[in-house]
DNA sequence: TCATTAATTAACAAGAATGTTAAATAATGG
DNA sequence: CCATTATTTAACATTCTTGTTAATTAATGA
């Protein structure tokens, strides 16, 4: 799968969204991740693997602990492609957009 | 499902994506939507109902036509939510909050 | 070595997603 | 009314996702 599909698949899960808000607070182990939820064990171990193969975040080792880590540049991805759509919400941007317009133009005309 | 999850699902397909993008450049019907895609109308139909449960597009009625619009109200949602991140790999976004820290600190001083 | 703790893999079930073709619905216009 | 065009719904097959429990692997340390 491309990684931006990865990505937003990985994404479109609200207990991986809030692992991933978990682990912007800072590292932690499978065990302190899967606390706060009523899943089990495994099931939270499959949701970081989805979160690692989407490059979301990685992991270590450390003793029998595999310590999870937030990885942005996924994230980068995932604002990246959304950085083309935000002229449709965002007067700035389409301010911008009829700046460059207008500089193409006068680009043109020489 | 809540609408951060299902925007992040109908986000995660290609075909999808590539719909949206084609959509920023103006309305267009179902037909012109399914014209450069390998897959059959039945499938586009449902790829576009996934867009609209998800608020991603509206649709109109023009006598037998379903103009398709782009709706960046979910993209901004989807974009709201990156910007919590936005810290982990854009240093202005660091600085900021830094700043912030700081501000708040001075303010406690009082 | 063996008990303990941490985490993953295996095997399975249930439900969701995506595609297909065929049939149905909507709207238009001769 | 009926043919045509645009689109959706139905019925079905296949694959993916997510959860469970039981078993396995990994690392530590008495």
């Amino acid at each position: 799968m491309d990684p931006l599909s990865s990505a937003f698949s990985a994404l479109a899960d609200p207990t991986r969204r809030a692992i991933l808000a978990r682990l912007a607070e800072g590292e932690a182990t499978v065990n302190e991740i899967a606390e706060p939820f009523d899943i089990s064990l495994p099931a939270v171990s499959r949701h970081l693997k989805v979160l690692e193969s989407a490059g979301l975040i990685t992991r270590g080792r450390d003793a029998q602990w595999r310590p999870c880590k937030l990885e942005p540049k996924a994230l980068k991805g995932v604002d990246d492609w959304l950085s083309f759509y935000r002229r449709f919400w965002d007067q700035r941007f389409d301010k911008m957009d009829a700046y460059l317009t207008r500089l193409q133009k006068k680009e043109k005309r020489k």
